[in-house]
DNA sequence: TTTCTTTGTGAGACAAATTCATAATAATCA
DNA sequence: TGATTATTATGAATTTGTCTCACAAAGAAA
């Protein structure tokens, strides 16, 4: 049996219509091909679909099973057409988003919770496990945003910058290097250092001051959590270096002192990774404009 | 957008297959063929199905609501189709009874009970307020069983006879004609007749004996339900005339006597009305066969 | 690179759906 | 009942759309 939506509309509407010549002219065909188109489908099925006895045509026991198949099922393609029209318009579509910075998530969820108020029919997740692959990932649209302070020369690949923010040395109150004004490579020499368990590649401190110093903590210590680290922190277990947005997040109010890594700290820039083809749509722009704004205001409320 | 069901097919044929060549070849249509297809669906649609970036061909997020769509409904055509199958093979169909006869209810119920146990595919049902027009309705195919005691040469309607039974005289114990041997057209015109609210045409007291004697009852009381009729006759508020397997029915155990009506008792017949092209169904003929045999064992249970 | 695998494209062949004109059939009405 | 009207069926021609074939193009892998 070859059966196709065609002939579910065509039930359908003979059905409402009552009778086919009114059907055919619903389906804008005439009534011959919708006599034709009905006949074929009753020798392909081998059984009537309508009584003929009758005249204005009258759906069979079989017919009406395939009634009620049409009326269960064209509906949702009705529905599906709705949501292509809606993904067209911009309103609706994915937004999977991949971040290269582990404590992002900090500030990257109260900037989604106002997004999806605005946009409920974007499909916004976090992906995890795309950290290192995140760019490659985006150009192969298994996400469609990638949170980076790295920006690099791809083809197809815009880089909008978000906000600057302050990788920050942090200890425990009472530790020794509390004392100094600001922080330097060799003083990591002795120390426990704890980090988000990601590659060194992928770590502030790492990229922006120790790797170029050569300098290798005695220990390093990788926790999974942001919350974990500072309440290690601040019981003295090991230094930590963050991100200030985090250090400053009224959430984590424990005892510990935080410093500028070299005399006049260090400053980094966050980048909001997209294909250029959608870099432009509505909701992704608002989506990053929301992360320039919001972000630092969460800063400023220290 | 025109969305055929051959389009999810395809979908979902490329996301199992996991390529566009291995899926054509599942689908056997060329690998051209599939490709034209898609790029005919993604054009309708105005926008992409699959991302074109990867080899073998991914999903899109459009494209996966689309494959969601084909495998929510998709099932349900196999379904239909089964039932389409079910019914060609004659272990499905439709089997809606009219009952000319009121007091048929009483035999049939059981009946119908053991029919559905052996037949759970077959839509069975008793349709209401079809009892006059019975015949013409089983030829529009709004109904596929009469029930009928009046044979008619019709074209393309069979009569099966089902089995025999005596319409008989029922009072009240007491009741003066308790004392005739059996009962003739004359008995009744002092009486109060209760039948079923049907047309006399309909009733075997009318139709056997007093339309053709041209005797009138002093009263006609009509009663819907059969239990009720006996409750009224053993009271003594009425005499009645219903089929000997209602009387000897153990659940209508009152105080009345029963007399043959005439000397020699009338015996009436019960056929099965059914459409020719009907008649030799399995399911058909086994409901026919189940009503030869069931009732007049209820009979001989007295 | 080169090679292999996978997908895309154009032209022609083919099949299927539609239309037009008209016949057949049921329903309605006088 | 016969005439009339409304509705569905049919046949042939036409249009439309889908498929195949042969080959080009483009990623992926070696």
């Amino acid at each position: 049996m070859y059966l196709e939506l065609r002939h579910l509309r065509s039930i359908r509407a003979i059905h409402d219509a009552g009778g086919l010549a009114k059907a055919a002219d619903v389906l804008n065909i005439t009534q011959s091909a919708l006599s034709h188109q009905i006949k074929g489908l009753e020798d392909q099925a081998g059984l009537d679909l309508f009584v003929r006895r009758t005249k204005p045509l009258k759906l069979s026991p079989a017919g009406l099973k395939m009634l009620k198949l049409a009326e269960r099922v064209l509906p949702e393609f009705d529905a599906l057409e709705q949501d292509f029209r809606a993904i067209l318009s911009g309103k609706a579509g994915r937004l999977h988003i991949a971040i290269e910075c582990h404590a992002c998530f900090d500030w990257l969820f109260p900037v989604l919770e106002l997004f999806r108020r605005a946009w409920p029919d974007v499909d916004v997740d976090i992906r995890p496990g795309l950290a290192f692959e995140a760019l490659p990932a985006l150009q192969r649209e298994e996400v469609d945003l990638v949170i980076s302070s790295d920006p690099e020369k791809l083809p197809g690949v815009d880089f909008t910058p978000l906000f600057d923010y302050e990788p920050v040395f942090i200890a425990a109150s009472g530790h020794p290097l509390a004392d100094k004004a600001f922080i330097e490579a060799e003083d990591f020499r002795d120390q426990t250092l704890i980090t988000y368990p990601v590659d060194k590649t992928r770590l502030d401190v790492f990229t922006q001051l120790l790797t170029a110093a050569k300098v290798e903590p005695a220990t390093i210590r990788q926790v999974e959590l942001t919350a974990v680290i500072m309440l290690l922190v601040a019981s003295n277990r090991g230094v930590s270096v963050l991100p200030d947005w985090v250090v400053r997040d009224s959430r984590y109010n424990h005892d510990y002192v935080t410093r500028p890594l070299t005399k006049g700290g260090i400053t980094r820039r966050l980048f909001a990774a997209t294909r250029t083809e959608d870099t432009a749509l509505p909701y992704m722009a608002h989506l990053i404009r929301l992360g320039r704004t919001e972000p630092p205001k969460l800063q400023r409320r220290s």
